[in-house]
DNA sequence: AGCCACTGAATGATGCCTCACTCAGTTTCG
DNA sequence: CGAAACTGAGTGAGGCATCATTCAGTGGCT
């Protein structure tokens, strides 16, 4: 039936199935959850057979981890160049926030799998930890230790605890938007985050 | 071979092997997480029969479910018979968030089900958005209103948005402390939370 | 012809749950 | 009082459905 690449005389261009078997996976993954999901339910979605799945995955769970690192490094990337941008510490967080919360407002697919599915075991939490979680945090931490030299932020504070209170919030933002029934724009949420949090952490 | 019972004349109580199996699973579910969980490994760590589970139990699912209702509704009682015995409304939040983080530092592998396991599905997360969590939301909300009421909460803050933050924070410290290998004690985390909040909604 | 991306039916493992059975303890009855 | 009958909590082997993964085969392309 459907077949797009029928109608082409040139063959798609390698990693195309393998970034539709991804977009396929996001969503199946956020609609059934990861364990109830089927492998079957993927490369149907992704118009390709169940074998061709395995022609560029390991397996099921190599296609989460997949999905997670890319989607990771992308964050990074985009939150460090970001900060580069500016010279206030204050807005550099600002930034970092509003990024996170755009990044998922703008896939809830993306968003239900990063929320809810990749927290779904002690096992994908701790690769989570110390892949590439540990490394936003690191980036919150660095730009509010930045702040504390430069005497904008209290510095009786820990910054490791300061970043994971931002973190926190950002991160139940993003969480409660997914589960709200109500459709709110999730970016615009940053600012009210950023006002109370800057107020508590800024030096007198 | 092992059988407490044999040695006693009395009949063990009824909800004896109810409570050993919701122990069991906990520990279980804990350790290999929930859809790793088989209801024979439940049933062998509680020292009963794997028939037996379906005895208390409908399905391993309603397992998971009891061990999140009973949690939640002892953490909310607790919770509100807290915010009773003090009349200052910062002294509440602080009193809501101590326990919070008490009750779950106290019990690691409860923890581990309630910030991990719990969060593993759409599913689960909806109903824990409606069942209980929604009030306990609800009660760090009121809180806040009551402080805003009476002048010491800045009022141009959105109280709903105020709640989630101090949740966030708080449940992102929870998680943090599992997954880190250091052991420390998480209820003072509290404390450090609370400054930080309460310099960021306090009304000037 | 030869290559290789792709296919999808077949396979084998897994694990939830059922149910026919056991037996310690209790009640009935002569 | 003792034996027989009964009760129901507890047992655990196995039915059965469910999938992740494999691999022999297909067909388009050079």
């Amino acid at each position: 039936m459907r077949s797009a690449r029928s109608l082409n005389n040139v063959r798609a261009p390698a990693g195309d199935k393998r970034e539709a078997i991804l977009r396929a996976a996001i969503s199946v993954f956020a609609h059934n959850g990861y364990f109830n999901s089927k492998v079957a339910d993927i490369a149907r979605e992704a118009g390709v057979a169940d074998g061709t799945v395995y022609l560029y995955f390991k397996s099921k769970e190599d296609i989460l981890r997949s999905i997670f690192d890319r989607s990771v490094e992308e964050a990074l990337d985009a939150a460090r160049k970001q900060v580069k941008q500016v010279s206030d510490p204050k807005e550099k967080l600002r930034q970092i926030a509003l990024l996170h919360l755009e990044r998922l407002g703008a896939d809830r697919d993306l968003a239900v799998v990063f929320q809810v599915e990749l927290r779904g075991s002690t096992k994908f939490m701790q690769e989570f930890s110390a892949a590439g979680f540990a490394e936003y945090l690191a980036l919150i931490r660095a730009t509010f230790e930045e702040g504390q030299r430069a005497g904008i932020f209290r510095s009786n504070l820990n910054a490791n605890v300061v970043a994971k209170i931002l973190f926190g919030a950002l991160d139940e933002m993003a969480t409660n938007w997914i589960l709200s029934k109500r459709r709110y724009k999730l970016a615009p949420m940053a600012d009210q985050v950023l006002d109370i949090f800057l107020n508590g952490v800024t030096a007198s």
